[in-house]
Parts: structure tokens; sequence; C-alpha cells
RNA sequence: GGAGAGAUGGCAGAGUGGUCGAAUGCGGCAGACUCGAAAUCUGUUGUACCGCUUGCGGUACCGGGGGUUCGAAUCCCUCUCUCUCCGCCA
């Protein structure tokens, strides 16, 4: 959620800001609407309530004190029939002026670029050389299918269109990635490893960002308040939900290997070939929870963290800063990773690193104890570090032999019994 | 699944219809003592919103929602969660 005082101070400054976004810019027209009424009916409500307790009290010295107290009595029976009235009023102006703050999106840090699609994201800069290959290159469906490793026919008869099944050394390829991941994290980044639940209730997911808009992109539990996590930023990120954190604690890291469910409600026909976009997919998630005025360097930090993955696997990548168009809901500034996919002949986006500021703490009233002992919103940011599913792709494109053998990273062997090649089945 | 107990401020824990936003302890902050620290003593210390504005006033909040009442932390209903016992299960 925004800054309902930075909305009534500058309610046109805001909406500005936010138009850069592209989307249906903010109503700030309606929105004063809404302040000039609440103001209203608010002042009233607050005044009956006075006088409603003061004749409550009135009555209680009288009854002390053995004085007849049917007059006050009836005065209270008035108020009461008003209060009710303006009370359920004042009730429903500000659950609508809730749900219309809620469904407005972070405010675009000043630094990035402002733009309408990923066409006009900026590109900072890129690391490691793309290999030459002197034989036609597979993308990673048919490497990891000739390993007799990737199996999507059978993830279609089990669950349907966009699920995967994988096999021997490939599925144990992948598992080792995620345990690579979790090593360099905790070892070398000072993340601490958790472990959550993988469904979500409403108000959770709600914390992180708008789940009246993008209810449609998770899988729901029937008859039930739950929802399937999309990213383990959903539960992890709710560790802080309605905490006070001590100052001296912060800042939080942690690292987070989940499965991860997404309905791709609205991609119909956009990578339907391969696990690029599955509906399930596994990631670690970093994450951190930080003072206010660290959050932009975590931001750095944070997004190296996630290169360093892409470095120790050797995987050629650049970084994106996302134009205002093709940034999150939540966020106000985002880095893209973006892996070279030989196969696709693309650069292909593996990792999201961005800053909330404090646009999930506040809906999520995630405070810590401030430098004057009064309770202050953090900063949330997040990344994957990396997305599993998309780095085993990233390997068998990039890793892939002439012969459809597959040549394990370095970096992975320890996890592979010192293999270093992975054979098609004979 | 069955039976019972409980949920109060940063934490612990009193309070069973009327000056209760809530005793007390711990913690935090400020001060005194000290070369300094500890101990001790004194004071202070919830959050959000609204109105005039460096202060004051008002309102709401005792797990969530609803009800009874002139008045609810306190009574009633309901939901959620926690704990204990039994059953079942990895």
């Amino acid at each position: 959620m925004i800054d309902i005082q930075l909305l009534r101070k500058d309610p046109e400054g805001v909406a500005r800001r936010l138009a850069t976004r592209g989307e249906g810019a903010l109503d700030a027209v309606l929105f004063q609407r809404y302040e000039t009424a609440r103001k209203e009916l608010q002042t009233a409500v607050e005044q009956a309530q006075a006088s409603r307790n003061r004749i409550a009290k009135d009555i209680g010295m009288a009854k002390g004190k053995g004085q007849d107290v049917a007059p006050l009595v009836e005065q209270g029976e008035k108020l009461k029939n008003l209060l009710e009235r303006s009370d359920q009023k004042l009730a429903e102006l500000q659950q609508e002026i809730q749900d219309f703050l809620r469904k407005v999106p972070n405010i675009p840090h000043e630094s990035v670029p402002v733009g309408a699609s990923s066409e006009e994201n900026r590109e900072e800069r890129r690391w490691g050389t793309l290999r030459k290959f002197d034989f036609p290159v597979k993308d990673h469906v048919e490497v990891g299918e000739g390993l007799g490793g990737l199996d999507f026919a059978t993830g279609a008869k089990i669950a349907g269109a966009r699920f995967v099944t994988m096999r021997g050394p490939v599925a144990r390829l992948h598992r080792a990635l995620a345990q690579f991941m979790l090593d360099v994290h905790t070892r070398e980044h000072g993340y601490t490893e958790v472990y959550v639940p993988y469904m979500v209730s409403g108000a959770c997911a709600d914390g992180v960002s708008s789940l009246a808009k993008f209810k449609g992109d998770l899988f729901k539990i029937e008859d039930r308040d739950l929802y399937l996590i999309p990213t383990a930023e959903y539960p992890v990120t709710n560790f802080v939900r309605d905490e006070i954190v001590e100052l001296s604690n912060l800042p939080l890291k942690f690292v987070c290997h989940s499965p991860c469910f997404r309905s791709e409600a609205g991609s119909a026909g956009k990578d339907t070939r391969g696990m690029i976009r599955n509906h399930q997919f596994d990631k670690v998630e970093i994450l951190q929870v930080v003072h206010p005025s660290k959050s932009y360097e975590t931001l750095e930090e944070l997004t190296g963290h996630a290169e360093a993955i892409l470095q120790n696997l050797e995987l050629p990548y650049r970084v994106m800063t996302l134009c205002t168009g093709d940034m999150g809901f939540s966020s106000a500034k985002t880095y893209d990773l973006e892996v070279w996919l030989p196969g696709q002949d693309a650069y292909r986006e593996i990792s999201s690193c961005s800053n909330f500021e404090a646009f999930q703490a506040r809906r999520m009233q995630a405070r810590y104890r401030g430098e004057k002992g009064k309770p202050e919103l953090v900063h949330t940011l997040n990344g994957s570090g990396l997305a599993v599913g998309r780095t085993l792709v990233a390997i068998l494109e990039n890793y892939q032999n002439a012969d459809g053998s597959l040549t394990v990273p370095n970096a992975l062997r320890g996890y592979m019994d010192g293999i270093e090649r992975i054979d098609r089945p004979t």
C-alpha cells in the first residue's frame, strides 16, 4: 500500500508518478471525494461517540450517588439510534477507501526508466562470454528428452499441459541445483534457511500483493481460504507480518527453496514449449527485511547474490532495470537477471530482484522499533536466487555436447557424485 | 474425530457491567549515585486515526466478527488460534 499521508498531501503528484506505470492511473479526483466525505462523517461519528461516553459515565456516577438516572438513560437511547446509522455508513466508506487503496500499485523509484513495455527496460551490464557451438544447437526440450530426463507427455497425462516430469540424472541435477544455491546463500551470503507452508491465507497473499487484482494468477484450495504459493516470497515475507522487530535484529535475511504454483492465466500460447513457463516449478528465493535507509544498497547487494549463482555456474547473463510499465505491482525498483539461452538465441528472465520499500510492510504492518523507540515500517526486498527450473533449462542448453550428452557444470559435480557428464541412455 | 481449558500492552500477568487504555513485574528510555559499569533509587514508556497545531483535545483498539445494554476487557453467539487428555496417523 502506498503512504496515505503522501497521497493526501500531494494527490496530483502521486497520480503523475503512478501514471508512468501505464495501467489505469490513480483516480485522484475520486480519492479527494472519498476523503472529504470520510472527514465529515468521521467527525460527526466521533462527536456522537464522545457524548455517548460522557452520558454513560454520568449515569455511572449518578448511580453511585443514588440519584435518578432515567432522563440520562433516555438521552443515551436517542444517541444510540443516531449512532448506529452513521457508524455503519462510516464503516462502509472506510472499507471502500481501503479497497481502493489496496489496489493502487507502488510508486516507482526515481531511478527507474519510464517506459511502457519490456522494450524500454534498461540494460545495466553483461557477464560471461557466449559459447560458440560447432554443431546445430538444440533447445532444452530436445536435450532433456534425448537424455531421457525430461518427460512432458507424462507430466501432461498426470496433471495436464504445462507440467513436467524428470527422471534419473536430470532429476538429480535439478535437485543438485537447489542444494547448491541454498549452500551458497547460507554459507557465503549470510542467509538463514527457512522451510515454510506451500499454502497461504488470503490475508497473507494480500500482504505481498493485491489479492483482489491478482487472484486469477493463483491456484486456490476449494472451499478454503488458502492459496498455493506462486513464490516463497508469499510465506516468507509474512514472517514479519504484525511484528515489531528489534532494530538490532535487522537486517533479517532468509533463503527458502520451495515449489511455486502459478495458474499462468492470460499467458495462453506463450512459451508453451518446454519448461520455461510451467504451472509448477522450484525456486530458491532470497529475501531481506531491512532498515528503510538501507534498502537501495541492499537491492544492489541482493542482486549480486543472485548473480553469484550464475557466475558460479558460468552461465552468461545480463542485468536489466525494469521500466515503469514492466514492473510488478508491489515493486518500487526491479532488476531482472536474464540468462543466455542458445537454444532460443535469446536472453530469458531467470531472476527478478525487487525493492518494495514500505509497500508490503504497510500492507502487513511489519515494523521495527526505531531509533526514537517508535515503531516504523521496515523495507522488504527479495529476489530469485534462482528459479531452479529455468536454471536447469540454461544448463541443458549451454552445456550440451555434439553427441547429445551434457557436461555437468564444475560447481555441481560435488552434488553429483563427481560425475562430469550425463550421457544419452544406450 | 471426541472432551476440556485458554487468548489482555514489547514480554509476563491481574482485572467478571460504570472515572479501565487497563494494576503489578520485566524490558526500553531519561535522570541520580559511580572514574566507568553493575546493583539501587526516581521519573517515564502502547498503536492507529481525526481536529486545532512544536502542545492540547477527541475517537477507536483487551484474538477476529456479530449481539445484549444508556454503558462491555468483563454477559451472549460465532469463527480462528494455542494448550491438556483420548482416538487416529507419517
